[in-house]
DNA sequence: CTGTTAGCGCATTCAG
DNA sequence: CTGAATGCGCTAACAG
């Protein structure tokens, strides 16, 4: 179906059709015969034409490394909160943590009808940075610090001082872990363990270079991770982990390990679990207080970041550039809030 | 950038930069010239001016009731890893368990340019089965039957069933509850439902009405109607829940439940936790075999559906009909397998 | 208010 | 091998 067929259906000509479908002038007399054929074909525009001539497409391409996750979740939520307030929708795109696929798909939202994109960024390569340089559509980044486009960042050195306080304070002494990611991820890599060992030095404890591990951004990869340090060292009060992700994995390993190393009367699920959760010196943190991990455990220390408002920021940035072609380039950090313990 | 301005930059046609772009017959001489011009311009061919053309944009759109959840995920992958095989990319679209924001993205993706289609189903109002009866792009339902489209859904009611067996068994004489979610949702609604209550009589046992809750397909919800039951009802022994979310939503509760009910010298993280999990006469289960729930938790009774399979067999069927227009419907039922407490 | 005309950026005949 | 010409489906002038 295409508007010229409806257009002789209808008598009329293409324009009208148009002026129809956009609320252009038609006389009600033409309305009327349009409407119904419109109705009895059932015709809908190629969006596609419409956007090859308006370069207006009303949507916004967001690239994301994964999909199960909660923060992520939480930024898109505040992406899709503004824009669907102002007319846009949203399509998502995933990269499976892959950054050679990051460059694809924004290559793809580059070349297809979006009149923006938003990177939730994880490591930012030179690819990145030529495309962000040479692109024409507007671009934001969030989650990650650049100087190369629109970003929106959290306070992760902060985050990780914070957290690092509370490590050196909950191993009373005794020893902490970390299980951060790679440091080319330069919030999470870098800023956050940073943090995580200035935060520990200001409460008079050091993080040793023996006792830190480097995992994926899964839950597998953690429980590997912990599991390592729980054998390899006897001595460990806290497993601090760069995610709640990677925490959970750590919970898990503790659960694992704590079966060949409890006495055999221990030896059911509720002293397990008691093991683990309070008698076992082992404590676990870690960063973005996830829900579903809060909910069942109970609650591990860690920090919540405002991941649903540097989605509404993002979003509220890019429209402004969409739409008004606002020009001055625009950093933004946000805070963050310390969990601890829930229900102490 | 457009394809006529390389042309000009090189000296020659637009049309032999376009068969230089596709690999048509074009001179040596020339190549070198086109190549050139376009690294230093940059040049990209518009995908959306060469899609009103070709007809074929190498895209599958997938709509998803929502981003933040393992076994989308697990569908997603499935559908990622054969459609990149084959050269195609994902573009999804979140719907936020909103039946009409559903509609809103078909036909978003109708009219934009993708090959093809894949729902992952929640609730198939007669919008749908409209849409699907008159769209003319290739679509694929996942997780859900319909007779308007090809098909592959899980073997819900079997898992009901096989689960409310073992809910009963658990209860031991006592009483089972049951969060599920809208009738609506025929797959989870009413089939993974009525396949409990079969399991529980077959296990001579019987699922009283008012031990029944309905929740969303959220954690929080199930938190709400957990603790709901078990303020009005002391005697449950099982609270089953239509999906391992929801099971966390519950778990939750019971927490924050027995902190009232406990005896007082119980009252710290561990004791809870043990109260919980072992001492508790109250077992938690669930479906969907969520790995977080299962690391942190040591697991619960649940049932894991292949929800990997269900995205590799769409993908498959959507491909064969984008590409070989293969004709004849197809519906596709996967089994499952039950998961009983891990670690044991 | 209306129809005609001219592209949007590209791929594809069809004569050379 | 090549360029000129045509049209994908639509909207935006433009002159009625």
């Amino acid at each position: 179906m295409t508007i010229k067929e409806i257009a002789q259906l209808a008598g009329v000509s293409s324009a009208a059709v148009s002026r129809y479908l956009n609320g252009g002038y038609v006389s009600e007399e033409k309305k009327e015969q349009i409407k119904k054929v419109i109705q009895e074909t059932g015709y809908q525009p190629s969006a596609q034409a419409r956007i090859l001539r308006t370069k207006k497409a009303c949507l916004v391409g967001v690239v994301v490394p994964k999909i199960n996750s909660e923060s992520i979740s939480r930024v898109t939520a505040g992406i899709e909160q503004v824009i669907s307030r102002r007319g846009y929708q949203m399509l998502l795109a995933s990269t499976d943590n892959n950054p050679e696929k990051e460059i694809t798909y924004l290559k793809l939202f580059e070349n297809y009808p979006v009149d923006g994109i938003i990177l939730i960024g994880t490591v930012i390569t030179g690819e990145h940075r030529k495309f962000l340089k040479s692109t024409k559509v507007p671009v934001v980044v969030v989650g990650q610090y650049t100087k190369y486009a629109n970003c929106i960042y959290h306070d992760d050195y902060g985050a990780g001082k914070a957290m690092g306080r509370i490590a050196a304070q909950a191993a009373d002494g005794g020893k902490v872990a970390y299980i951060g990611v790679t440091r080319e991820d330069k919030a999470v890599g870098i800023s956050r363990m940073d943090g995580f060992c200035a935060g520990m030095k200001a409460a008079g404890a050091e993080l040793s270079e023996d006792y830190i591990r480097q995992a994926e951004f899964t839950m597998d990869s953690g429980y590997q991770a912990a599991l390592e340090l729980l054998e390899e060292k006897k001595d460990i009060r806290v497993i601090s982990c760069a995610t709640d992700t990677i925490a959970a994995g750590a919970i898990e390993a503790l659960l694992s390990h704590s079966r060949r190393e409890i006495p055999k009367e221990a030896e059911n699920a509720g002293g397990r679990m008691q093991y683990i959760l309070s008698s076992s010196p082992v404590q676990v943190t870690g960063f973005g207080d996830n829900q579903l991990l809060k909910a069942v455990t109970g609650g591990i220390p860690t920090v919540h970041f405002g991941y649903k408002t540097s989605g509404i920021r993002g979003a509220e940035l890019l429209l402004d550039v969409i739409e008004r072609g606002e020009k001055i380039p625009i950093e933004m950090k946000l805070g963050f809030r310390v969990v601890e313990k829930e229900n102490p």
